[in-house]
Order: structure tokens, then C-alpha cells, then sequence
DNA sequence: GTCTATACCACGATAGAC
DNA sequence: GTCTATCGTGGTATAGAC
């Protein structure tokens, strides 16, 4: 229950704090924000509804800990990336990342996309917060493209990820995987093609 | 108050519907559907809370309506555009009319393909309808692109109006309309290398 | 630190007077 | 056809026992 080093801490349980991030990040996506209540993610995270509390005062104080986790979750990708020596190979490495993952966003989409779209209608400066991630990947992306020799580099960027976030609408508002499929090669074609 | 012909027919005061539908369809734009309550919509429309069940007895109904008149604001676009002669101007045309709109991009997004991902994620089989808006779009720009003898319209089609939905929701994200404007001239400038 | 019970409020929807 | 008053439900958040 308690590891060695916890346990002298007088922390709370391991994994507790972690698995509500986690159901978070996992319901806000299925079902968008404002449907999800406390109460769900505390039955994902099988924690008790009432303890959810201790670790998060505000449903807001989640929403922040879930954009944290997409923050986390980009450094990793953007780090496995790295470890490929050509601008090009890293893009398109990308963007088979997006085509692999082409099912889940038939059903909801992009994960950090619609977080993000639905973060701007709301008054709190959280939106702020879901922008910074969302600029992280286009500034990795500029950067991809401006080793490529392109002064163009930061339009090319955003348009790169704007087509990953529209077709990722699409294939989700249409229910078909082979959209993202064909967008894919597409976009492989025209890195190819710079 | 009442019209002549609406007088003698004992209708309901000409405009009320009308106004709500134009309400709901502004305000589920400017704060999300999950977000807007009935009682947001009235005020709105300047119309009692209890009467709005005199004309839609759920908020479905409302969320249907909306829709529906997103479609007509797509077929008036569309007939719009129709009166020009050249595929490749009429594309360009509906491009300019997007980035005529940045400003309020910038602050909701695409008034459609907002309303279409938080569709999405519901359970009532509404977004269905919202994906048959979204597909009488694409059917169209489609349509220009085989007219320009491109065998691959179809692909071609997606990918546009799959930019606009992304730099839709970047511009909203970044707060930028510089995004929207350029971006809409990279595609200009595609349509016509087409 | 954990969990139950509950306060409190806002929303969708309805009843029924006018 | 219009409008007020209100019911029932379900949500966020808290109090306080363990």
C-alpha cells in the first residue's frame, strides 16, 4: 500500500493523486468538460467521491493537473522524435503518430485539441494554460521546419498542426478512420516535397 | 404585436421562434452547449424562460434547431458563391469569407465546427445531423475541385476545409487573427498552383 | 489521510393561473 | 398563447466522524 519511502514521508497512498490525473485526463477527453462531474472521475480512478477533495479543492484544480499531464505527455513524444537525425524523418514520424492513432480520434477526436477548443469558452485563465502546450508543439515543429533551410518556417508549422487538429474534427465528426489515413499521406508527401 | 395574417390565424407572436433559434445558435457559439442554459437563451431573445417550452420542449430541440439553421446559412454561402464562374474563384471566395471572419475566430472558433466537436461527445444521435452540415460542405468544395479535373477532389476537399477547422481553432487558441490571415493566403496561393 | 453524509445551488422541465 | 411559481434532479463543495 504504502512504499518505504512514503511511508516515512507520512504521505498519502502512492498512485492516488496519479490515477485521478489520469481518470481526468481520460473522461474530460471521452466526454468534454463541462459533462464530466467529480463524481466520474472518482469512480474511473476508483477513489471516494468525498476524497477526491483532499487532493484537488476545485473541479478546476483538475482541469489544470490534466493539462499538465498533456504537457508531460508531449515532452515525451517530442523527446522520442528527437532521437531521429533528420528534420524530415522526426515530421513524418509525427505524423504517423496521429495516423496510428486514427481510431480513438474517430471517436473523440484529438485529445489535446478538444480540451483546448472547449478551455476558450470558459471565463478562467485556464485557456491560457492549454494555449502554452499547444504553442510547444508548433515551436518544436518551426524548428523542424527552419532546419529544413525554410524562412517560412513558422507558417508551415502552423499549418501542420492546424490540418492534424481539422482532420482530426472530420474524422471524428464523420466516424471514418481513413480520413486521417489519407491526410497523413498527404502531409508525408508535401514534407517530402520541401 | 401581431400581423394581419398571423392575427387572424391566432399564432404565436411572429419573431418569438425565430428569435430564440438566432439566440440559441449565437450563445451555444459564444459559450458551448454544455455551458449555455435555457434560461441564458431566453434572455437572449428577450423572451420569458417558461415560454420557451411553448415552443421547444427540450434543449434538444433548441440544439436541433440551431443546427438546422447553420444549414441554411451554409446553402445561402453556397448560392452566394455559386454566381461566379471559375471553381478556383469560387474556392477562393469562400477562403475570403473565412478570413473576413477572423475576429471572431479569434473568440469562439468556427461557429460550426465548434458546435460539431462538442456534438461528438454527446450520446443523443444529434451530431449525426451537425455531420450532415459539415459533409454538404465538403460535397461542395469537392464538387469545385472535379470541376477543376482533379481525380483526387474528394482528398483534396477534406483538406481544405480540414485546414480551416485547425487554423480555426489555433486562431482561437493563440488568440491570433494574423494565423487565419495567412494562412489563408498559403491556400489561396494552393488553389491556384492547383 | 479517508470517507459519509449532507448543505446548497443551479438547471431542466412542468403545472396551472391568466 | 403568455408567464410565474415551483418541483425534482443532480451537481460542487464542505463538515465532521473515523
Amino acid at each position: 500500500m504504502t512504499n518505504s519511502v512514503d511511508a516515512e514521508r507520512t504521505q498519502t497512498k502512492p498512485g492516488k493523486r496519479e490515477r485521478l490525473v489520469e481518470a481526468a485526463v481520460r473522461v474530460f477527453y471521452e466526454q468534454g468538460i463541462e459533462k464530466t462531474t467529480i463524481a466520474d472521475i472518482a469512480r474511473v480512478a476508483e477513489v471516494p467521491v468525498g476524497n477526491v477533495y483532499y487532493y484537488f479543492k476545485t473541479k478546476d484544480q483538475l482541469i489544470e493537473a490534466a493539462i499538465g499531464a498533456h504537457a508531460r505527455s508531449l515532452d515525451q513524444i517530442v523527446a522520442e522524435l528527437e532521437r531521429l537525425d533528420d528534420p524530415r524523418e522526426r515530421l513524418k514520424s509525427l505524423i504517423q503518430g496521429w495516423v496510428d492513432g486514427r481510431e480513438l480520434a474517430v471517436r473523440f477526436g484529438c485529445p489535446f485539441g478538444s480540451l483546448t477548443a472547449e478551455l476558450t469558452k470558459r471565463a478562467d485563465p485556464l485557456d491560457g494554460h492549454a494555449a502554452e502546450v499547444m504553442r510547444a508543439l508548433v515551436d518544436w515543429a518551426e524548428r523542424q521546419f527552419a532546419i529544413m533551410g525554410r524562412s517560412d518556417a513558422r507558417e508551415l508549422a502552423v499549418a501542420l498542426i492546424a490540418s492534424y487538429q481539422g482532420i482530426s474534427l472530420l474524422t471524428n465528426a464523420f466516424r471514418d478512420p481513413g480520413l486521417m489515413a489519407a491526410e497523413g499521406d498527404r502531409l508525408a508527401r508535401w514534407i517530402d516535397s520541401l
